[in-house]
DNA sequence: TGAACATATGAACAGATGCTCATATACTAA
DNA sequence: TTAGTATATGAGCATCTGTTCATATGTTCA
């Protein structure tokens, strides 16, 4: 058990969030990157290993223009980050937030579809 | 942002819940559901304890009717449910996924904020 | 150079979304 | 019943969003 004297109870942290109007805003801003289909599938994809954009565009089964809008989306709001490699462009998360978030969703949906089927 | 790469271990069951395309649906249903202020906010309130749908209005500020249609959204989507206590509704999360989820989007925010502020 | 490939981007449009306003419903107390 | 309080809901509207289409930019190789 740790005795450490400086760390902050996480319950305290949680509530000092909540009372923080930007910290909130930056957090409903990850829940929307990670609310469409599309930009899961991305983000999905990027949890297992950088990846050119035409990779991510076969994974994804949507047009190069919709792959390359969306993630010009997710590299403004810094969940992902680019670096050039010949012709290609590999994308990458920038955030292992996203991968403990994508898991929950994941688990919390295969639940709600267990339920579902009973 | 740091610009090192956040990959993860193949995980068996991580990788056959993105290859099944109704959980995926289903996950970006939640965060969907956590992207918008007002009902991060209601599901924030929540996550401390059960609250009247009047409570909700008075922490989210905004007016009953909007709370109210949030809150159906929420019910419909089965990440909320309510019981009735004389003329209030008393409405309380039934998924507690959400709580962790809450959690670690506050986390990355409140990262994202002090990288922000450097 | 020029052709081929890979990616990015602007404009435009259809559909979705969250709010307000007005009103309906539900419950309580007198 | 009637008034008062609490919540729900439908319609309408302004805004936002994700896509497509056309085109621009960037890179490699002959």
């Amino acid at each position: 058990m740790s005795r450490e004297e400086h760390t902050v109870e996480p319950d305290a942290l949680f509530q000092r969030y909540l009372q923080n109007d930007d910290i909130v805003y930056e957090a409903t801003r990850i829940f929307d990157a990670l609310s469409d289909y599309t930009r899961f599938q991305i983000l999905s994809a990027l949890c297992v290993g950088s990846q050119s954009v035409s990779e991510l565009k076969d994974q994804c089964h949507v047009t190069q223009s919709a792959i390359s809008h969306q993630l010009r989306l997710l590299r403004d709001r810094g969940l992902v980050f680019a670096r050039r490699e010949g012709q290609r462009v590999i994308y990458a998360l920038s955030d292992d937030h996203v991968t403990t978030l994508i898991r929950v969703g994941l688990e919390h949906a295969a639940e709600a579809a267990a339920v579902e089927g009973e």
